[in-house]
RNA sequence: GGUCUGUUCAUCUAAGGGUUAGGAUUCAAGAUUUUCAUUCUUGCCAUAGGGGUUCGAAUCCCCUACAGACUACCA
C-alpha cells in the first residue's frame, strides 16, 4: 500500500461511522434493549456506517446460557443486520469480551504504570463491613480521595509490602484513581452539555480479581480498539461518563474519544419506574421480541414474535418511542427509518409504554401486508387444527377479514367458519333473531338456493333480493338470520361473499344443519 | 442521603420568543356496513406550581414539587 493510499485509508477509516450494541448475555433483551439497538442501527445506516455486536460477558457469575443466542436471533427477526459480531466476524475478532480476557490485563497495567491506577487488596468482606458501619450513622461508604488512603492498596503499603503480596498471588482489584476536584464537561449528542465535579465520584474497580476487567475497562478499550465513533446507550450510563472520559485521558486516546448519546428510558404504561417483565405478565403484553425459557426455573415469557406481531409493525412502534420524525408520517419501514433518522430528533424525558398503539401499528402493518404472505404465516394455524385447505382458498379468505384483525391468528377467529361449520350459535343472536316463523323463512331460502345455477356473489344477491322481496320478509330478520346460520354469530364479512366461497352445497347444508339443531319456536 | 437527568391532552408526541398549542393512539357520539370489524365525521382532553427576563414565554433564567437513573470486584 502506498503512502498515499495508507493516508487516505486513515482518513476514511476515522470518518466512517461505527456504532456497536454491546448487550450484557444475562438473559433475554427486553424492549429497551431492542430500541437501543435499533437506534444505534438507524444511526449507522443513516450514513452508511457500521453496527456491531459486541457481548459483554465479563461477569461469569451472571452468564446465561442461551441469551447470547437468543440475543442475535432477537436482532435477526427484528431486521437488524449486524456487519461486525460473534457470529460474523469482523477485522477487530473476538466480538466476546470473555475472549478477549487477556488483552485488558495489559491495559490496567498500562494505568498503574502511569499513575492513574492502582492496586487494591480490600476484601469484598471489608468493604461490605465499611459500607453497612457508614449506613448505620446514617452516612454512605465510598472508595475515594477522601477514603482511600485508609485502606489496603498500592497508595498505602510500603512498595515492599505491595510486592510481596503481589507475588504471593493475594486476590487484589485494580481501580481507577479518582482525580481531585476535576470538572469534566461533555456535550451529549441529545442531551446537549452536561458536567460531572470528580470530588463526587468514586475510585472504581476497572479489573477485578478474578482476572476479568469491568465493563468500565472493557468497555473503553474495546471502544477504542473497534474504532467505535458514536456511543448510544441507555441513560442509566449518563452517571458513568466522566469515569469514561477520563479513562481515554488516561490512556490518551482523547482524540478519538467517541461523542456520547443518552437514551431516555423507556416506563411502565401504568404506575412508576421503568418497564419490568412484571408488568407485562400482569397487563398482557410481552416485553420481550422473542418468547423465552428460563432454564433455571423453566417459566416461559411471552414475545412479540409469538404472540403474532409482525417485526415491521414492533420496530415502527419502538422507532417511534422517543425518536419522531418532525412530520406527521407514523408508518416507516425500516428503510424509511434508516433515512429519517438523526439523534437530534430523539427526546429527553422518558416515554411511558403504550401496548395499545403496539396493537394498532401491527394492524396497520396487517391490512398491508401481501394476502399470500399473511396466509403463508396462517397456515399453521390451520395445519394445528388438522385442516387441509387449498392455499387459494387461505389466501382469499386472508384478503377478506385481515382489515378486522390486529394479529394473524385473529383470521383464525373471523374466518373459521370459511374451513368448518359453525360448531355452536351464539345465544344472544339466537334469542334475537330466531324467533317464530323464521326456521321456515329459512326453509324456503334452503329451497330456493337450490334453484340457483350460478354460485357466485352478484349472482347469488341479485335473485336472493328479489325472492325476499317478493316474499314481503323483513331483510334485517333475514339477513341476521341467515348469517346466524352459516357462521353461527352476528360477525364477518358479506354474507354473499361467505356463501360463494363455501359453495352452494354447504350453504344449504348448514342452513338446514341450524334449523335441526337450533330450537324450534312452536 | 448525595450526584445527575427529566416534566406539553389519559398515552406517544409537534410547536426551538409571536398559531384558536397541531397530529396520532385510547375513549365517547354519529354516519357507513341490512352483522361485526374497517372507514369517515365530530367530540373530550395538555404546557406541574411559583417567581423573574421580555411589548410578548410551552419555549430563556431561578426556586419548589414530582418522577427517574446512578451511588457493587453487575452490566
Amino acid at each position: 500500500m502506498s503512502h498515499i493510499s495508507c493516508l487516505i485509508s486513515h482518513v476514511s477509516s476515522l470518518n466512517r461511522i461505527r456504532v456497536r450494541f454491546a448487550p450484557s448475555p444475562t438473559g433475554p433483551l427486553h424492549i429497551g434493549g431492542v430500541r437501543t439497538a435499533l437506534f444505534n442501527y438507524l444511526f449507522a445506516k443513516h450514513q452508511g456506517g457500521d453496527f456491531l455486536l459486541r457481548i459483554e460477558d465479563t461477569d461469569q457469575s451472571r452468564y446465561v446460557p442461551g441469551a447470547e443466542a437468543y440475543i442475535m436471533e432477537a436482532l435477526d427477526w427484528c431486521g437488524i443486520k449486524i456487519d461486525e459480531g460473534p457470529r460474523e466476524g469482523g477485522p477487530h475478532a473476538p466480538y466476546r469480551q470473555s475472549e478477549r480476557k487477556e488483552l485488558y490485563a495489559g491495559y490496567a497495567q498500562q494505568l498503574i504504570d502511569s499513575g492513574h491506577a492502582y492496586y487494591a487488596f480490600d476484601t469484598s468482606e471489608e468493604l461490605d463491613a465499611l459500607r453497612n458501619l457508614a449506613e448505620s450513622k446514617g452516612e454512605t461508604f465510598t472508595y475515594n480521595n477522601l477514603t482511600r488512603a485508609g485502606l489496603n492498596n498500592s497508595l498505602t503499603l510500603p512498595g515492599s509490602a505491595c510486592e510481596s503480596l503481589l507475588s504471593s498471588s493475594a486476590p487484589h482489584v485494580v481501580r481507577f484513581k479518582m482525580p481531585e476536584n476535576v470538572v469534566v464537561e461533555e456535550t451529549d449528542l441529545i442531551r446537549g452539555h452536561v458536567q460531572f465535579n470528580t470530588n463526587q465520584l468514586d475510585d472504581k474497580v476497572l479489573f477485578k480479581s478474578d482476572g476479568m476487567p469491568t465493563y468500565h475497562l472493557a468497555n473503553v478499550v474495546d471502544d477504542h480498539l473497534m474504532e467505535i465513533t458514536h456511543v448510544i446507550r441507555g441513560e442509566e450510563w449518563l452517571p458513568s461518563v466522566p469515569l469514561h472520559i477520563l479513562l481515554y485521558r488516561a490512556f490518551g486516546w482523547e482524540q478519538t474519544m467517541p461523542r456520547f448519546s443518552h437514551l431516555p428510558l423507556i416506563l411502565k404504561p401504568v404506575g412508576k419506574g421503568k418497564l419490568s417483565k412484571r408488568d407485562g405478565d400482569q397487563l398482557g403484553f410481552p416485553v420481550f421480541p422473542l418468547a423465552w425459557k428460563d432454564p433455571e426455573t423453566g417459566d416461559v415469557s411471552r414475545g412479540y414474535r409469538e404472540d403474532g406481531y409482525l417485526p415491521d409493525g414492533f420496530i415502527n412502534m419502538l422507532s417511534l418511542l422517543g425518536w419522531n420524525p418532525g412530520t406527521e408520517q407514523e408508518i416507516f419501514s425500516m428503510d424509511q427509518l434508516i433515512q429519517s433518522f438523526t439523534l437530534d430528533r430523539v427526546g429527553k424525558s422518558g416515554s411511558r409504554f403504550d401496548p395499545e398503539k403496539t396493537k394498532w401499528f401491527n394492524h396497520q402493518y396487517l391490512i398491508r401486508h401481501a394476502d399470500t404472505e399473511l396466509a403463508t404465516l396462517f397456515v399453521p394455524f390451520l395445519q394445528s387444527k388438522c385442516l387441509e385447505v387449498p392455499f387459494e382458498l387461505v389466501v382469499r379468505v386472508v384478503g377478506l377479514v385481515k382489515e378486522r384483525c390486529h394479529f394473524v391468528h385473529e383470521v383464525w377467529d373471523q374466518g373459521f367458519f370459511f374451513f368448518q361449520s359453525p360448531e355452536s350459535y351464539d345465544e344472544k343472536m339466537v334469542s334475537k333473531r330466531w324467533k317464530d316463523g323464521v326456521p321456515e323463512m329459512m326453509e324456503e331460502i334452503a329451497g330456493f338456493f337450490a334453484t340457483i345455477e350460478t354460485w357466485n356473489a352478484p349472482e347469488i344477491k341479485e335473485p336472493f333480493s328479489r325472492f325476499v322481496t317478493e316474499k314481503g320478509w323483513n331483510f334485517g330478520t333475514i339477513m341476521n338470520s341467515l348469517r346466524l346460520c352459516l357462521v353461527g354469530g352476528s360477525f364477518g364479512p358479506d354474507i354473499f361473499e361467505i356463501c360463494e366461497i363455501i359453495g352452494k352445497k354447504e350453504t344449504i347444508a348448514r342452513i338446514q344443519k341450524a334449523i335441526a339443531q337450533l330450537p324450534g319456536t312452536n
